[in-house]
DNA sequence: GGACAGACTGCAAACGTTTTCATGGTTGCA
DNA sequence: TGCAACCATGAAAACGTTTGCAGTCTGTCC
């Protein structure tokens, strides 16, 4: 019963030994002989000692911990994005610390000083807006390597999909479907840099493909306006057949808004998102989509950043999109 | 451009006072003059300061970090019970180190020897059964006071729910929907104390019912067996007509796969699930499930813990269950 | 005028490690 | 036998903080 977690030096001093030695057993133990090295082990192991993070960090000057800033992890997308980016870190014997924003520009600016403070060796993060982020500056100016995951920017490296890209595919796939009359629905935009993206890829590719110009619709907060805003754009004159939503959350929501209006997805309204969330395929119908490789950007990134501790540069990455689901789209008849 | 941060000392020579009246310029402002505080801490903003926690931890012996432990992030019951503990421990100035297990002993063992090496003091954790757990053991010989989310135990302080209760909660509603042949699906159950609670909760009260004794059907990983599992149940000579998952993931794919086979929710069959989560209630119909509240899960936990480390102690605490949701579940006709 | 309180600051040790350098002992080889 | 090379270990300094104690000023009160 070791009331008090025992340090190296007890330990040496136990087995009668320099705490040099014991330091050397649990991180150079090729340099012992077989003989100090189990009986240093062996004690060690007895009296519960493991080596302080702590003491090893201060004096070598690294953490070995990296820092994950997201939003949300509410958001299974970033939920996802963690995973990955843990168990990258985890094989490259790195720590991890994760910290959320809550879409929060004030947490976010504490949160990252609270992981500044914990010296992580880098850090991995989503923000509002890469241009505008006052953290993305400090972090800048600090001269902690990072890397953006979600976010794309020409200042900084970042891992993402092409979400103007993605975004004009899906237009692609509800006009090919015979849908014509699109509305977007977003969060609030300076949320989020990522709904930009995917409003413009709309917007572009709706013109490209001669679409009349799809109607923008922002749902800021989950308010009883926004089941107004979304009746009022229904009952227009000459209302969408498809809703794009710019995240799968809200899509799962827009249609079960729907339902309670009494409209059926697909057969009344097609609605369709962006995440390619593992849960929109469980979905029934299942989720039409803009599938990003969310495990795959944080392990990426993480790579990325891993890279930049190792003396080389984090690229900027672009990992493949593709549709997936489909379930809530419906094949409308060419008239 | 500061390459590398400077430290304590580097303030105190800068300004020209000593290292300890940088450190109190942070930690006891109020004892030091207007003067001589202002001007370190302009000096520390100006060339980015801010004191290193590892210096601070190291020297005073505590880390003001929590340890989290928890199966996945993928399952948005655990993402939820993270926020609440993070919220929980920032309120207190603790930060929160999280580690995921993926359901498996040895990265749950090697997760948990992780945050004890970085000196957490205190550890909220799910594992898989309490009595078995190797990992529990060496914590609670380790002397590091902890809390288990959502499960139960009589020898170590939890908090969650009444599984046995609430699964009863659950089949007392379906009987009262008119339904009598139910059939439990679990994963496997050695993989959760939880589903094992539960399913007996839901033999006991249907003993209690005088329904017909629940079948049991684990579906261990998604593979095509399971599939067969599921058809072969439903083509029994009388299958049942209410399926009840053991938690809401398993329930929805369960939807999912019915969808593929032809039957539809609630018309052909009944279904419902455990954990309430937030995405149940934007299924179409609306997953029927046992809400437990997964956020005060987390928040209690890391209350409980804070108490400990208070020099308290921690109660276990049953949190309040309730059924959610319910399109899922027809209400059958008297016959 | 002297004692005293109070306000402010400095000194130095300590926390648990890692790592460079040095040391003594052993072996290999001529 | 002598010298080099090597192996296993130790001594001590350093990392960035905190904090008890002690010191130096002020100003106040009799």
């Amino acid at each position: 019963m070791p009331s008090s977690r025992p340090s190296l030096v007890q330990i040496a001093e136990r087995v009668g030994v320099s705490p040099a030695t014991v330091s050397r057993a649990f991180n150079r133990p090729e340099l012992l002989s077989d003989a100090t090295r189990e009986r240093i082990l062996a004690t060690a192991r007895q009296l519960g000692f493991r080596p302080s993070k702590v003491g090893s960090s201060l004096r070598s000057g690294s953490t070995r911990t990296l820092g994950l800033l997201l939003p949300t992890m509410s958001n299974p997308v970033f939920a996802a994005c963690f995973e990955g980016a843990e168990e990258r870190a985890l094989k490259a014997g790195y720590s991890v610390m994760l910290a959320t924003t809550g879409y929060d520009s004030r947490r976010e600016r504490a949160a990252a000083h609270s992981l500044l403070d914990h010296r992580v060796e880098g850090m991995i993060l989503t923000v509002a807006d890469p241009a505008r982020s006052a953290t993305l500056a400090e972090l800048t100016a600090s001269g902690l390597p990072f890397v953006l995951a979600y976010n794309e920017s020409d200042r900084h490296p970042f891992v993402s999909v092409d979400n103007l890209a993605a975004a004009g595919d899906m237009v692609e796939h509800l006009a090919a479907s015979g849908h014509r009359r699109l509305a977007m629905i977003s969060g609030p935009l300076d949320a989020s840099d990522r709904a930009s993206k995917r409003l413009d890829g709309v917007l572009d590719r709706a013109a490209r493909l001669d679409l009349p110009a799809p109607t923008h619709v922002s749902m800021p907060r989950h308010t009883a306006a926004d089941r107004d805003r979304l009746r009022s754009l229904l009952s227009s004159p000459r209302p969408p057949t498809a809703l794009f939503c710019s995240n799968d959350l809200l899509a799962a929501s827009v249609i079960a808004e729907l339902a309670t209006l009494g409209l059926r997805v697909p057969d009344d309204l097609s609605v369709c998102g962006f995440d390619g969330m593992a849960f929109g395929a469980l979905m029934v119908p299942s989720l039409a989509s803009v599938h990003q490789p969310s495990s795959e950007i944080g392990s990426q990134a993480c790579h990325e950043l891993l890279n930049a501790l190792g003396g080389g540069s984090s690229r900027s990455v672009r990992l493949p999109h593709r549709l997936s689901g489909g379930g809530t789209v419906a094949r409308l008849p060419v008239d």
